[in-house]
DNA sequence: TTAAAAAACTGATCTATATCAAGTTTTTAT
DNA sequence: ATAAAAACTTGATATAGATCAGTTTTTTAA
């Protein structure tokens, strides 16, 4: 049974819709006048939550991270890596203002498209806002997983799943090299890094993982799955 | 600044769409000759995660809880007022599967639209679908506010977050008759029962708010405001 | 009206995980 | 190549909030 819950949340939304194709041939000139690529370097922020966003954004290359930003400690909603948009819900809210931050953790390459533009598609073409809707939707299960594994699960459930989702949904393979730190590994779990690192520990004594320097590499899918599942 | 994470959090989703104004007069035909109310009593399942969705949902009248379940506790996600969507994310789910449950807090009237019938009139009118958009995204964003308050803020800020919102947003007043169990405020803030009562019995010595049987008055906002916003 | 059941309240523990305070290793930059 | 900085590791301690175990109040139903 497909269930947002028992099946470990991930922290990227890897289904693709491919919404450019349904344009037709003016639209797609159209969209082709109005959009420009853009570089950031790793570390850089692409938008700012609260501030005034006059481009949809869509990440042609490269991997970020979307999160909030508040009082207490940031608060990473999902991962996204190439080919995916990244602010599709913030040109919607009514103050066109981003609802949340997106920074790089590596290179990447934006394509920003005007906003205006974007929207004169959505509203001429219903085949196009229905693929959009789509995308919105995917991304709305994602993010209800990963709610619930942050607010309900434990940290060994969070951790399994963390790994889990690495091993299966961005990497593909089941040992991998891990280029993010210990601390933006506790950022994704929302816990601390100490607390990440003892886990990892045990984990790795008990056979479940092995580590070698960067290296991760998953020895006891079932397990971990039950650990998601149940911790 | 709109700020989705300094902002209380709130559990409804508050904005309102009119988006059947949008279709035409053979839509909204085909619609009427594809839609059926059904009443539900106090405590029904409306939706059942992980269950085939055949139909839209569209909350007529009442008040409903949408949570997900899961093998850790129940997280609700928004509690929905009259007037109001119930299932958009579910329908456009590749499965067709609710990705959550809805029960209902009171007596209600829900009405069902033939999936098919939605989709089409999606597919095929686009100020209809850029309508439906709208919702998705203040729906995201409300539940962005609610996964920010549920992760980070501690269970004086939690609980300041909903006063204000059942005030604010709900009721619209300063006084207001509160309903609902001290359990199922328990399930809102994601606390303990017994934690949510130190804490209304703490707000109450310090003179925040006023508790008289059900009965719940807004004494001090900007206190309540403040506590919300560094709790 | 009154007994039974449910909900609310309160204090005493318990526990998961953060925080703190060292070390140690790895990376970076000169 | 080497010093400095950053990241990682590990144990000790602190703490927020859950759980448990009662008591009291409110609600329900006979």
């Amino acid at each position: 049974m497909h269930n947002a819950t028992t099946a470990p949340s991930c922290i990227v939304n890897s289904t693709h819709f491919d919404c450019f194709e349904h344009l037709t041939k003016e639209e797609a000139e159209l969209l082709e006048t109005n959009k420009r690529d853009v570089k950031f370097k790793k570390g850089e922020m692409i938008a700012k939550q609260g501030s005034f966003a006059s481009h949809v954004v869509f990440l042609k290359e490269g991997l970020v991270k979307v999160y909030l930003e508040g009082n207490q400690k940031d608060l990473i909603l999902k991962i996204v890596p190439d080919n995916h948009f990244l602010s599709l819900s913030s040109v919607f809210d009514g103050n066109n203002t981003f609802i949340y931050s997106v920074s790089t953790y590596m290179d990447s390459t934006a394509t920003l498209i005007s906003i205006d533009i974007f929207k004169q598609l959505v509203r001429n073409n219903a085949k196009f806002a229905h693929q959009i809707i789509n995308v919105l939707n995917t991304n709305t299960a994602q993010i209800y997983g990963r709610f619930y594994c942050l607010s309900r699960k434990q940290s060994h459930g969070r951790v399994a799943d963390i790994i889990l989702c690495l091993s299966e949904n961005v990497f593909n393979t089941k040992k991998f090299k891990l280029n993010i730190s210990r601390n933006d590994l506790a950022d994704l779990t929302g816990l601390s890094s100490e607390s990440v690192n003892r886990i990892f520990k045990e984990f790795k004594e008990d056979k479940l993982i092995d580590i070698d320097g960067k290296s991760i590499s998953v020895l006891d899918f079932d397990k971990l799955q039950e650990i998601s599942t149940y911790g």
